[in-house]
DNA sequence: CTTGTACCCTGACCGC
DNA sequence: TGCGGTCAGGGTACAA
């Protein structure tokens, strides 16, 4: 589901409410969500009782330093990493959300606050594992930069697409290539830069480079201040919905007139997932 | 190495 | 009303 705009803004949520809490108690509800061949009761074993740091989040995966003392400055025992996927969604409060779009428990950890934090996830697409640090650091160098950093230079993104021939759409979903981009904002970042989703990366001159980084940082940077896209599953926090989707060009609106040029917004298929895009625009 | 495809899972929607 | 097919903000394993 959330890309990640979305996984930040529930990051940003998160943060100081959990930050030093601990947990208590554990409820898994469903096995095939906890991730990395870890039984359910190892999985308990290992998050009982520590306490949580900082709330991370790279690419779309969000990362609970857990601590079996109380020194939050040294390293943590270990990482939980969740991906939501296409459904995951989080509630934190008293007790469990009683909305229409809270009605498949996931995982629920009690906090030392009285608080739940709720993990509900209607496909079970999604889920949590647990990481040392090392296995973590190596898992990180696959993936791609930060499109939000500075790391994300025009340089570094045109050494990234230099020897790729996969058409351009297809590296922008890829998270080796670069982090947190996923297919609402890849198609709306190939609209604003002009750029036809089929170009093979290594064909875009530094011209074009430059505009489609510059697109995805102002596209994502956007989207952040909206909270998000909710367009059917994503909700951020306790149920709140992002309204990015009113600022959406071209994703979902196929056969619908083009802002830019009053042609045809089309749509393809490509990576096994739909593209949308104006011919007449993006070339 | 790179690139494509199948798959995990439920629910909403469409046409018959 | 029911049924089958298709599709959905993702990532991974595996094949070519």
């Amino acid at each position: 589901m959330p890309e990640l705009p979305e996984v930040e803004t529930i990051r940003r949520d998160l943060k100081t409410s959990l930050f030093s809490r601990e947990i208590c108690r554990v409820r898994v509800y469903h096995d095939d969500l906890i991730l990395g061949g870890i039984s359910r009761r190892a999985f308990q074993m290992k998050v009982r009782g520590r306490q949580i740091g900082k709330t991370e989040r790279r690419a779309k995966f969000l990362l609970f330093p857990l601590y079996s003392e109380a020194n939050l400055n040294a390293p943590p025992e270990r990482l939980m990493r969740v991906q939501l996927r296409m459904t995951g969604q989080f509630a934190l409060q008293k007790t469990r959300p009683n909305t229409e779009d809270f009605q498949h428990p996931g995982v629920e950890f009690l906090l030392d606050d009285g608080n739940t934090l709720y993990y509900d996830d209607i496909r079970r697409l999604g889920g949590f594992d647990l990481l040392s640090l090392e296995a973590w650091c190596q898992l990180e160098t696959q993936l791609g930069p930060e499109p939000l950093s500075s790391a994300f230079s025009v340089k570094v993104f045109a050494e990234i697409l230099a020897p790729l021939r996969a058409p351009i759409k297809n590296t922008l979903l890829n998270q080796r290539r670069v982090a947190g981009v996923g297919n609402i904002y890849a198609s709306e970042a190939l609209y604003k830069a002009g750029i036809d989703p089929h170009r093979p990366a290594g064909t875009l001159d530094e011209g074009e480079i430059r505009r489609l980084r510059d697109a995805i940082r102002f596209i994502l940077s956007a989207a952040l201040n909206k909270s998000g896209t909710t367009i059917r599953n994503y909700r951020a926090l306790n149920g709140h919905s992002g309204s990015f989707q009113n600022d959406l060009q071209v994703y979902g609106r196929a056969g619908g007139m083009c802002r830019r040029c009053s042609g045809t917004v089309e749509q393809t298929t490509q990576a096994g997932r739909s593209s949308f895009f104006c011919p007449n625009c993006q070339h």
